[in-house]
DNA sequence: CAAAATAAATTTACCCATTAAAGTAAATAT
DNA sequence: ATATTTACTTTAATGGGTAAATTTATTTTG
């Protein structure tokens, strides 16, 4: 333990020198090529003039850089949809990203149910399919077999081949570092560090990126939901287990290494309640679906038979028509949800947090009660909105896609330059 | 295969488009020059071959650019210390930062005792000094005055004069919005949403930027600290509350929208403990200091006579002579110390947790011990290094200084440009 | 000791993304 | 028809950089 006093410490400054001594990182300052195609893309159609504004460049410099994407196939000239014929002047020309320059698949694994979509370039969904599967463990090879039978069911519909794929994102419940591609733990997997991304890849002939499911549901948010217009927001995942994903500046946040943001696994009292993890404690044990239908089952005599979601909907039943057991173990997991929530407002201070999840839908409080809760367990001034997005099931996917698109993307922006 | 109701949240990708609507900001990319500059300034000296090769730049670009800082008179060469004189070629020139080039002041306002140093631009202290401080709210024009003492002290030994002080940093306990150098609530201040740095800015005729007590402690071991060559870490601070900051890629991270980070008020206890915030169930209600000694006044009778700092020492040496419930207070509060590093150990995943404060010196348990207690509350991979660190009463000061610094650097770098 | 080797720093010519400003195009208003 | 307005394009200039040749200062070698 380094138990030194100031002193000891105040190096000899003159030679040493002050100041962080790591630079501070190449930020891949974005190319202007793909900020004008991801303004194209953010915004369905824009003209040239109103690109040079937003970003802050010369129309010559727009003009340009259109030209190059436009002959490199990325965006073309369309028919624009606002054109207001009042007003005089040359009319503007508005740009669009072409819709078939590239294709991509979103694959989400699950523990009940897989399920996948294949989409153009600008996200519009040409297939989709889903897959239950029941092993609650198995060894990567079978989830390698189950993916391509996603694969070519989505092939199937769209008429493609996988040589029009350009990139397949991945999410799964586990940690995961997307990086690296590999996932150290998953509930899906048998095997441990699992460098999944690769294997994949290796299968397909295509680069796969993966992450987790709390990231890729955010990651919908920034590129399909509300999230869009968000430039700070958190996610917060009530399902299976309690995950939460971050947006720092129109970017997703994954902890200094790739590994933080486990919300579910914080702990919010000391030798609490056993989580699935093996410790005790953690906000997932007093909050998540197998949480409650632990407590369901002994609390109820509620029969195990189907799956957990159409349990917990058993459960929101009986809580509905006032069994006030039920109701007390939604009451108490309502407890603990709005403790979640403030501390993610007292650490990170978003502008907004999305709870997703599908219980979102009828067991939680209302809107403002939970605004008002969340109120009285912070300090913060700033006031942080909060809403609850209760999507289908292909958010997973559709959040795995936006992994791929994000790739591809990277990909054709720089492959276009000459 | 299921065709679900996507089509609800699925708005028109191909008129809206797809993906985060809002650029992804400015990252103030940072000019050649301010790198180069930051980087001598960080290694204390260097040839410019070095920096060309540190800053993947081209030797020709550091000539111009050293040329220009030199003529500013922000950097200059020196006789290389390093000098190897079994090497041939043309012999190296040292560069390195002008140490008188301008000052700055850091603040550190405080409950018991203010302190203060004035440095010049490579951080050597050229003079210290520190007022005990007593009242516990005071109306803010009286903190100016407090603040008036501090700088003609410093002003006094250095033999300095306001005008030759470039910029002045000051923390502070409380809410405070660094980029508005706004005082949103502070244990110091009658008044709430008190413009602090501009207050002191028009008294003083310098420009001044303040920012909370956790982040001047992180500013302090990023500039002169541990923390220096570390590019990801965390600072948990507990004193008389309990603070954190958090270093992401080399930079003070301050949370979304600067009011983030407050570990000390995350709920770890539902209806818990209740904090001097007025909430129940915050860390800091189980580990700051006046949580100890709320508790050892009622189970210890130890008299309330001295200080804070004195009455924890008290207790700590009560716990090692032997006394039980001195012990029990401890090793409960050593618990929440475990349960706070292992939820930033989750949420943030850094290289490196600093744990400082006065504490530190006597009460916690051994290194090592932490690490394993905190592993066991963790489910991550990756491995946090955890160090105690306890500064003296400069640390304070220390940061504040590296936020004037900062600032000052700032402006002196785009200043040389013509 | 002169010449060769080596390394640091500088100079030079060039590159390239971008801008400013002039020019062109296509509409409406008068 | 002509003026006006707005969108887009073209052009020359610019500024921040690079690559490579050159100069400088030193050590090693013959």
């Amino acid at each position: 333990m380094s138990r030194a006093n100031f002193e000891q410490d105040s190096f000899d400054v003159a030679s040493h020198g002050c100041g962080p001594a790591a630079p501070e990182s190449d930020f891949e300052k974005k190319s202007t090529r793909k900020q004008v195609f991801e303004h194209v893309r953010g915004h369905g159609s824009v003209a040239r003039s109103d690109i040079a504004r937003a970003l802050s460049i010369s129309p010559g410099a727009v003009t340009g850089i259109a030209a190059e994407l436009i002959s490199a196939g990325l965006i073309h000239e369309i028919e624009d949809p606002k054109r207001e014929t009042l007003v005089r002047g040359r009319p503007r020309v508005a740009l669009a990203v072409v819709a078939d320059r590239f294709h991509v698949i979103g694959i989400h694994l699950a523990n009940e149910r897989h399920s996948a979509i294949l989409t153009d370039s600008i996200g519009t969904v040409l297939a989709e399919t889903a897959l239950n599967a029941h092993a609650p463990k198995r060894p990567f090879a079978e989830l390698i077999d189950e993916i391509d039978l996603l694969i070519a069911d989505l092939l199937k519909v769209s008429g493609m081949t996988m040589a029009q794929i350009s990139t397949i994102g991945v999410g799964l419940a586990g940690l995961i570092d997307h990086m690296t591609g590999t996932v150290s733990w998953s509930p899906l997997l048998a095997e441990a560090d699992v460098k999944l991304a690769d294997v994949i890849s290796d299968h397909t002939g295509t680069p796969v990126f993966i992450d987790n499911d709390a990231n890729i549901v955010t990651l919908a948010e920034l590129w399909f939901g509300g999230g869009r217009t968000k430039s700070n927001y958190a996610v917060m995942t009530v399902e299976h287990g309690v995950g939460m994903g971050l947006v720092l500046n129109n970017r997703l946040f994954r902890g200094a290494r790739g590994m933080g943001l486990e919300l579910g696994h914080t702990k919010v009292q000391i030798g609490g309640a056993l989580c699935r993890c093996g410790q005790r404690g953690c906000l997932e044990a007093y909050l998540a679906d197998y949480a409650l239908i632990k407590e369901a089952v002994s609390a109820l005599d509620l029969p195990m038979l189907g799956t957990e979601k159409t349990t917990i909907e058993q459960l929101a039943a009986a809580s509905n028509s006032g069994d006030e057991a039920a109701q007390a173990i939604f009451d108490n997991a309502a407890k603990y949800l709005v403790l979640g929530l403030a501390n993610i407002v007292q650490l990170f201070d978003p502008d907004l947090i999305i709870l997703s999840g599908q219980r979102m839908r009828h067991s939680i409080p209302k809107d403002v009660d939970l605004r008002r809760k969340v109120d009285g367990l912070t300090l913060n001034t700033s006031t942080c909105e909060i809403v609850a997005h209760s999507w289908d099931g292909l958010v997973w996917a559709r959040g795995a896609s936006a992994l791929a698109l994000t790739a591809a993307t990277d990909f054709f922006t720089r492959e276009s330059r000459q």
